[in-house]
RNA sequence: GCGGACGUGGUGAAAUCGGUAGACACAAGGGACUUAAAAUCCCUCGGCCCUAGGCCAUGCGGGUUCAAGUCCCGCCGUCCGCACCA
């Protein structure tokens, strides 16, 4: 009897190597399998993995692991999301090249990788910031400009005015630059859009098939996609108040039942009637450049007043003309939404009553609560947005809100102003097209030369990949370094071969993550897409990443497959895909609790790691100090693993102390996949034990246990008929919950287990063991040991090999449950009284429910209970309960 | 402001369709083994009255139902997303 414990850091190497030697991991290039697509959201490469980063590749791998097992051909990629700012800023503060550093990262996150054991098709890996990889993406933004999908406009932009850059509007903070602390200005850039707009409706409309998607992205892409329905509806000038050409105004409105409460119109102070308005009106030139000044970030748009300026512009109701309303500019009117001009209803809207209360503009009541009164009824600080009765409203007096919107919309159309319709009705989308231009040196550069006679002209195809340069990057002078760059920028027209100049701006790195998914089918195509592996492989069957990403790359990746689909890359096999992943599960994080220090200088606090940190006392007395000084620490809480704030578990130092299956182990149980679990070192002891345990359950039952390949007894007594189907059932239970993700109860299912199967044992000490539970011990071992191989697939092997295999458990099926081993012969039903619960029954499964029923009435609690009453009713539902009613 | 999710022991949590609430684990307490420790194994473990047994318990208050953690309505709390979107 070897009783050594499980040497998990020295065993896992071996295990990883035989896999590799095996070539267990990669997919099989046979198109006529079931497939199964696992995939997580691949990493930036920032540096080192920790622990908390490992949890989602672990849960991907258990279930492509599984899958596996279950025979299906199973593709599990991994690749670098290797473009981006923290390159550059590297760059910058150490002076390294980003591309040096980038790859520096790649490799050290690679071997953390693979020493944790993750099945992953190696071959298939590749970095965004390959050149075969962005050519290819350089190929599909040409493409996409062939089909009008992509183009180039003048919008306006988040302006770091010290770094010279583009901000994302994430990266405004307190209206300055995160970076430099510059207030940001607001500037007018020529930029590269994609036209995610044209597929505004069928991105919405398609949410409802992602039946294997949370609800809650679901929910957050409709509101971001942000559709609504209302009508466009010009008004007329009055052409001696209006500047010369300006006749009419359109407004945008989703409540054209609203129509008589009408107070006044207001328009964007960059509307054209306002600059129009504003050329010979200094004040109100002054109102227009002051609104342009006003931040965009949260906490400017939660403090700014209303305001606004009397442009002296009149215009005419569409329903009666002699009625006139004032024209405003105000400063909660936003340009680029619907037409940038609104009419205002006071008493339906809040902005707009708190307007009219201030420049003292009228304020009519039109639709009346249900159940209010119409004389008592006023409307004073709050505005009334609800449905109820049109009053006040002329034709519509009388309709409920929605008739109201219906009859109003229908007369707006059948109205004409210069021979059109005054109103007409519109869909309008929240959701705008997608800027990708950013003024980064760390990024897919865009594939066009600027000529001055030929103007943009794309790159042909053949001079592809427009490489970045690697040979001079000064990265110490603010702006773009590959506008500075002092030849790269300078290339012929390919049209007249004139001297012209490259596009400097390269492309948002969440255009390498749109797609990087079908890159994986066929990473060594000449082409982008290979029709035939993608129309293989695709959709990704089951895509795990965080929440963070629920809308921009969900909702870019959603895009851009349709996209490089309708431009000539969609994938083959007659599927019409649109959608390219099935399933999306969404991981919770990894947290610790965290410590710091006061900065004495002020400023950020000085964190801490938990390493260095001692505690005395409990609860609320707990207290934390320097472990070395005894210096006093501060306790902020438990917080998501992050370096930032020191609360990282390095995954080489776990993995050199516990193993990978440990880690593995932990970060599946307790927690439920989607929420956090916290990091604690008693949970990482709980975990430790459980290997230890299983390694001794095996190796004591591989004694215990009839040799391998034995005949299956013709019968087996109780005992070992328990323990046959607790390993049945187990076995079941696991697969179910790994399907399922729910791993955290596939982890509790294989305790319980443990706990049987190691009972079982303890009995054979005692007693012995009979041929039969020879024979049903093998054979729970190698059940629990197949059960626990996707979650602890080092451990499992060793076991495996313990119990006389040669072979590799990572090549095994898994194995069937045995049906009839799943069902009881006897059930046990809780019995109630009026509900209440009096006594169990245990009675034969083949019971009628009379039988069942005569039964229950016999028990002694329930004649008790019912204390003489007459039954007036007995439910039963067979397997679960009796419920009799006195 | 709008939208959504969640709320179960000391702790993390289980609980297909509404059907024995608290599986499993951690912590805690007790015991066995040991010269001792580690490791391991066994027992107890929601609260109250404690006696077989009973009563109360899934944030709070109602409702539907033979039966509610689960469904409906109203509160309270926590978290998340969006946010001057006409």
């Amino acid at each position: 009897m070897a009783t050594e414990r499980y040497n998990a850091p020295a065993r896992e190497p071996h295990w990883q190597q035989a896999w590799r030697d095996a070539n267990v991991d990669a997919a099989k290039n046979d198109t006529t399998l079931p497939k199964c697509y696992v995939l997580e959201m691949f990493p930036y490469p920032s540096g080192r993995i920790h622990v908390g980063h490992s949890r989602n590749y672990t849960m991907g791998d258990v279930f492509a692991r599984y899958k596996r097992a279950k025979g299906f051909n199973v593709l599990h990629p991994m690749g670098w999301d290797a473009f981006g700012m923290p390159a550059e800023n590297a760059a910058m503060e150490r002076n390294v090249h980003p591309g040096n550093w980038t790859h520096e990262n790649i490799a050290a996150m690679r071997e953390q990788l693979k020493s944790m054991g993750f099945s992953i098709d190696w071959d298939r890996e590749f970095a965004t910031c390959d050149a075969n990889y962005y050519e290819h993406q350089q190929k599909l933004f040409l493409d996409l400009l062939d089909k009008d999908l992509a183009y180039r406009k003048s919008s306006k932009v988040n302006w770091d005015p010290v770094d010279q850059t583009v901000l994302a509007n994430e990266q405004v903070i307190d209206g300055c630059g995160w970076r430099s602390g510059a207030p940001v200005e607001t500037k007018e850039l020529t930029q590269w859009f994609f036209r995610i707009s044209k597929y505004s409706d069928e991105l919405l409309e398609a949410l409802d098939t992602l039946d294997k998607w949370p609800e809650k992205v679901r929910l957050m892409q409709a509101n971001w996609i942000g559709r609504s329905e209302g009508v466009a509806i010009r008004w007329a000038l009055n052409d001696d108040t209006a500047p010369a050409d300006h006749k009419e105004l359109e407004v945008y409105t989703t409540r054209p039942d609203t129509l008589f409460g009408a107070s006044f119109l207001a328009v964007a102070a960059d509307h054209p009637l306002a600059k129009a308005a504003a050329e010979n009106n200094a004040d109100l030139a002054a109102f227009c450049e002051e609104c342009r000044h006003l931040g965009t970030s949260v906490a400017d748009i939660e403090t700014a007043e209303k305001k606004g300026f009397d442009t002296g512009i009149t215009a005419r109701h569409p329903f009666n003309p002699d009625w006139e309303l004032p024209v405003w500019v105000a400063n909660f009117v936003l340009m680029d939404y619907g037409t940038g001009a609104i009419f205002a209803c006071p008493a339906g809207d809040q902005r707009d009553l708190d307007f009219a209360r201030k420049y003292d503009l009228p304020v009519t009541p039109v639709i009346l609560p249900d159940g209010k009164s119409a004389d008592t009824f006023e409307i004073n600080d709050e505005a009334f947005d609800g449905d109820g009765t049109m009053i006040n409203s002329d034709f519509m007096n009388g309709m409920t809100t929605d008739a109201a919107f219906e009859a109003a919309a229908d007369k707006l159309a059948g109205l004409q102003l210069s021979d059109a319709p005054v109103g007409e009705r519109q869909t309008n989308y929240r959701l705008r097209d997608w800027g990708i231009s950013r003024q980064r040196y760390w990024g897919c550069p865009i594939p066009i030369i600027h000529c001055d006679d030929c103007g943009s002209v794309p790159v042909p195809a053949a001079d592809l990949p427009v490489k970045l340069p690697d040979d001079y990057i000064d990265f110490d002078t603010p702006g773009n370094p590959l506008d500075r760059h002092p030849t790269w920028k300078n290339v012929n027209c390919p049209i007249c071969g004139k001297p012209s100049r490259r596009e400097t701006d390269t492309m948002d790195t969440f255009v390498d993550s749109s797609w990087y998914y079908v890159r994986f089918t066929a990473p060594h195509a000449k082409k982008p897409v290979d029709s035939e592996q993608a129309g293989y492989w695709l959709p990704v069957d089951q895509y795990i990443g965080g929440i963070e990403h629920a809308i921009l790359h969900l909702l870019y990746s959603r895009f851009f497959f349709r996209a490089i689909s309708d431009a000539g890359h969609a994938p083959a096999g007659g599927k019409n895909l649109r959608e390219p992943f099935a399933a999306l599960f969404t991981q919770g994080m990894v947290t610790h609790e965290a410590y710091f220090q006061p900065n004495p200088e002020g400023g950020k606090p000085i964190w801490i790691e938990p390493s260095k940190v001692s505690f005395s006392g409990e609860g609320k007395d707990r207290k934390a100090a320097l472990a070395e000084s005894g210096d006093p620490v501060e306790i902020a809480g438990i917080e998501k693993m992050s370096k930032s704030k020191k609360n990282v578990v390095d995954l080489d130092e776990f993995i050199n102390n516990y193993g990978a299956d440990t880690a593995r182990w932990f970060v599946l149980s307790d927690s439920p996949p989607e929420r956090d679990v916290l990091y604690t070192d008693v949970g990482v002891e709980g975990a430790r034990r459980f290997v230890q345990r299983v390694w001794r359950l095996i190796d004591d039952a591989a004694d215990k246990a009839s040799p391998k390949a034995s005949e299956k007894p013709k019968e087996f007594n109780s005992e070992s008929t328990i323990l046959r189907k607790a390993a049945h059932k187990s076995l079941d239970a696991v697969g179910k919950h790994i399907e399922g993700l729910r791993f955290n109860v596939a982890v509790a299912t294989l305790y319980d287990f443990a706990n049987q199967f190691g009972s079982a044992l303890q009995k054979t000490a005692k007693d012995g063991a009979s041929d039969d539970m020879k024979w049903v011990l093998r054979e729970a071992a190698e059940l629990m040991t197949q059960m626990i191989a996707p979650m602890m697939p080092h451990l499992a092997e060793e076991c495996w090999a313990r119990l006389g295999y040669n072979t590799l458990i990572a090549n095994q099926r898994w194995p069937a449950a045995e049906q009839a081993l799943l069902v009881d012969d006897e059930m046990t039903i809780a019995v109630q009284v009026n509900g209440k619960r009096r006594d169990e029954l245990t009675i034969s499964v083949s019971a009628s429910k009379s039988d069942i029923e005569t039964a229950a009435l016999a028990l002694e609690p329930v004649i008790k209970a019912l204390d003489g009453k007459p039954v007036k009713k007995v439910i039963v539902v067979p397997k679960r309960i009796v419920n009799v009613v006195a």
